[in-house]
DNA sequence: ACTTTTGCACTGACCAGTCAGTTCAAAAAA
DNA sequence: TTTTTTGAACTGACTGGTCAGTGCAAAAGT
């Protein structure tokens, strides 16, 4: 075979097409959604003929369902990530919350195609790729799940919260609120925005400031 | 200007079948997506000629505006009457808010497909009906805008908030939760939901219960 | 009378997926 | 060293099929 040769971790040339596919579907799907884009276009936004779009992904649902995968997984890692620091360091469980906020937050900054893109077939029925996602869903969820048990269990929290639905609002809460952002307020800072939901989270709304 | 019997000159024959397009067409758009749902289905489902779509609408992209248009309109009204309804009757601010969260929990159980095409399709760009989409949006987060602002001039919400972000954030958090009962706890009762969600708003989350 | 719907054949554009052929760097042979 | 071979990676023209939208004469409704 070949691969070895290549010193850096993972760097075959192979993978660095896949990359580029990834990329080049992220914004385009984005945009104009899965059906109404093309093979085509994916190729040449990317770069590269056809023929390797093929030769690297078994077929269209399949190069997308990957880049669901990857993505999910990114974000995973990253939620998870802020919440054993925040324990690390000896937070409170609001504290941990509001480090998944914000990890949240970087990471729709940074991949703000890919948020848009899930957040567009999330709830979709009927198609190929429903199982794959709702798999990837549910370890993200999970994450912040974890987190209100455990506050629930150290009475931080409410013993009345439901934690799945608590979960899939905060959730949703900072995932409307950055594409709001992205979309209409682009200018706004990170900080400004997380200060907002930060405020919503602890309640801090209603009461003068 | 639909139903009654009336004999006034416009034809009701025409809305009904329009209606019935309507139908038709969210629950499939919401389902496979705007261009993976064909003009042929639309008409299958709806017990209706091919012909009969482009008779009553110039092309398959005006029909989904002009459903967009009517869902959404539905829905702002429907927020405007939770607002006025709770000031009627004296109520605070902050039970306004949660009377337009159970208001958007009605919608959302009423009509589950027009709010998850809605959703997908938001936050896309270079789309044709992505101006129209943008416009009714804006009508229907000014309801929950203005109240929040009304809040802040009575000085039953902090001047800290940053009403444009924390009306996303909020509809956010109704929108995600219901899709996710929708989805994944369809058994659950909107009390239910709305508990959990009123909660939330009003900061009882941290603190036991 | 006139509006609306039907049914169906047709067109032209567009697109997912295929496949025979090319490239080229590294391994094997000389 | 130099030459030859190998095969993974890549290419892009091509195919078979799909679909939005048209046209129109006859029927149904009001």
């Amino acid at each position: 075979m070949e691969s070895s040769s290549a010193p850096s971790g993972g760097s075959t040339r192979r993978e660095a097409t896949r990359q580029k596919l990834y990329e080049a579907a992220v914004t385009l799907i984005a945009e104009q959604g899965f059906s109404a884009t093309t093979v085509d276009e994916i190729a040449e936004r990317a770069g590269v003929a056809k023929g390797t779009v093929y030769y690297n992904f078994a077929s269209k649902s399949v190069l997308f369902e990957e880049l669901l995968r990857h993505g999910v997984g990114l974000l995973t890692a990253s939620l998870r990530e802020a919440a054993e620091q925040t324990a690390r360091d000896g937070g409170s469980k609001v504290d941990a919350l509001d480090a998944m906020i914000r990890a949240g937050l970087v990471f729709i900054d940074r991949y703000p195609s890919f948020t848009q893109l899930y957040v567009a077939e999330l709830w979709r029925t009927n198609r190929a790729w429903q199982s794959t996602l709702m798999v990837v869903r549910q370890q993200a969820v999970a994450v912040v799940e974890g987190v209100l048990r455990e506050g629930v269990d150290k009475g931080e929290f409410s013993e009345e919260i439901d934690v799945p639905l608590t979960a899939a609002a905060l959730v949703g809460m900072v995932l409307v609120a950055a594409l709001d952002w992205k979309s209409f307020q682009p200018e706004r800072s990170l900080d400004d925005v997380h200060a907002a939901l930060s405020r919503l989270l602890q309640g801090r709304v209603s009461g003068r400031g």
